[in-house]
Parts: structure tokens; sequence; C-alpha cells
DNA sequence: ATGTGATGTAACTATTGACATTACATTCAA
DNA sequence: TTGAATGTAATGTCAATAGTTACATCACAT
């Protein structure tokens, strides 16, 4: 299985922020469009990048805001906030190998530290990219159209 | 999503005929006593295994052995052999950016090389382990109960 | 104070992939 | 030719994703 859409909407909806922050009200209304998701699943990532302390979003009046200085978030940040893996494990382990098999009962004991290890170099990649460095590709590729 | 626990149990499956190949003929019965996962499951694992040239199956008569040297499998050949992500890309995209939004029409020019730039790390860090090491560590934990 | 436009959520649905299970044709050695 | 094993189709269950409708709530502007 990949790894849920909701990472990449997320990202994009931290540049739409970026560049429209200026000019428009942005909305879930308005991300919904720029991403053409529905606007109800830009409510639910909003309110994880809420919860996490990335983003402000104004009840009532409406409109999304940037919670942090863009050098300060990640993407393993964004990547955490929308909870893409389950218990925060990216390798999904078969749930009852036999304790009677020996291998059955070390399998764990085998593997666990490896995955972790792949883990941790995936994680911090993300964590080498932060919302600056998106904001400076998507001007770039928008003045370069 | 997490990453289906088919690659796990084909790890697993690597173990356990590592350990048991000269004492017992492993076969899906077998693995799948020691995976505590059912048999069909083990035999389309073997059988994307098998595709990828990393064992062989005995028709008829039964039992799997391992098809090159152990030094020579590494985890990122078992990962790709049981395809566990679509298409071969780690995050899935959200499918439809409007092209008509600046942010939208540009989002994969933003983002895909970063998401590519992640997926390597982990594949490289995937690449970095290989069955002998996985055949090494089994002995050592089986060694010491 | 009230209307307006927005958010926050619950509820329901469709779709998809994972994994389990049954069934059976096929294979190959003893 | 018999028996143990593989290969695979068909079916079912379950969980997560994502879409959609509906509506209560909120806060500002008039």
């Amino acid at each position: 299985m990949q790894i849920s859409s909701r990472f990449t909407l997320a990202v994009h909806i931290f540049a739409c922020i970026d560049t429209f922050q200026d000019a428009y009200k942005v909305t879930s209304e308005f991300l919904a469009g720029s991403t053409n998701v529905n606007p109800v699943i830009i409510r639910k990532i909003l309110s994880q990048l809420k919860a996490a302390g990335l983003v402000a979003v104004a009840r009532g009046t409406g409109g999304v805001s940037v919670a942090k200085p863009l050098e300060e978030i990640t993407l393993l940040d964004i990547y955490r906030a929308v909870a893409c893996v389950e218990h925060g494990t990216l390798f999904h382990f078969h749930e009852n190998p036999n304790e009677q098999c020996p291998v059955g009962r070390n399998i764990h004991r085998i593997l666990d530290d490896k995955l972790l290890q792949v883990q941790n170099a995936m994680e911090k990649e993300l964590a080498s990219i932060t919302l600056e460095d998106i904001k400076r590709d998507t001007e770039n590729c928008i003045g370069e159209p």
C-alpha cells in the first residue's frame, strides 16, 4: 500500500497558502478547487495540521494561515501530522508469528531494528526538506511557466 | 497506510529456509505454521519471489530453496519482488490537481523530485541489508534464547 | 440582532487492497 | 498410480481511503 495522498494534499495546501494568502482568503472551498478534492477532506486535513500546531484556521470568518516560520516546518512534521501510517510504523508486521517455532519466536528480534533503520532513513530525508524549500521552488515553477 | 505484511512475511520465509532446510522439507504448509498465515497467502508470496528469481519452488514433490547466494539478495530485492507499493511509488499523489490553478498546475514539478529523494533514501537503506545479515542474526537469536 | 459565509463533524456510501478460506486442477516422485 | 504438494480461481470479510450530504456552530459585517 502507498502512503495516503493526505500527505501530498497537505503539502499542496501549504503551497497554496504561500502563494495566495495576500491575494485571496484561503478557505477549504478554495483549496478544494486547487487540489480537486472534496472540501470535507480538506477540512479534515486542516484540522490535523491545526492539532499539530502547523496552521491556524479562522472559525466563522474563515481562512487558513501558517502558524510557524516556514523554515521551522519540515515535511516530516507534515507527514506525522496527517498520520499516514498506523502506530507510526511504516512496515506492517504479520500479527501472530508462531511462538512455538524458533524463527517465529525470534522474528521480531531479528527484524525490528532493521525495519526501524529503514524507516529512520526515510524520516531523516523528510526532515531535511522544509516549507521554505517548497515555497522557493513553488515561486520558481510559477515564475517560469 | 502501511507497507503490506507481505514484505515481513517474505523475510520470515527466508529466515525459515536458512534455518530449517537441512532438517525439514520447507513447504507452504510448514511456512504457514511458522508465520501463522494462510498457506495460500504464502504460496502467492512464493510465486512472486520465484518470478523475481529469488527462490526455487519444487512442484509436485514440494519444497522451497533459495535461488541465489544469500549475500546477493537484499531486502530491496525482496521488497520489490512482493510489490508492496503500486507503480513502485511510495507516495500516493492526489489524482487531478487543478490545471487552471498556478499551484495545481505545478505541484508535480514542485514535489515529485522531493518525494523521489525520500523514496530513494529508504530504498538505499533496504539495499544495504542482505539475507546474509538476516541469516547471521537469526542464528544469533536462536542460539541465545 | 441578525444574516452571511465559513468551519467542524457526524453519518452514510463506494471503492480498493489485504488477508482468509474453500476448492480443485496440476505436478512429480516414490 | 497414488499421495503430497503447488498453482490459482472464486468468494468473503475487514479496514482505510475518499466522496458526499447535512447541519450545528461560529464570528464578523451590516
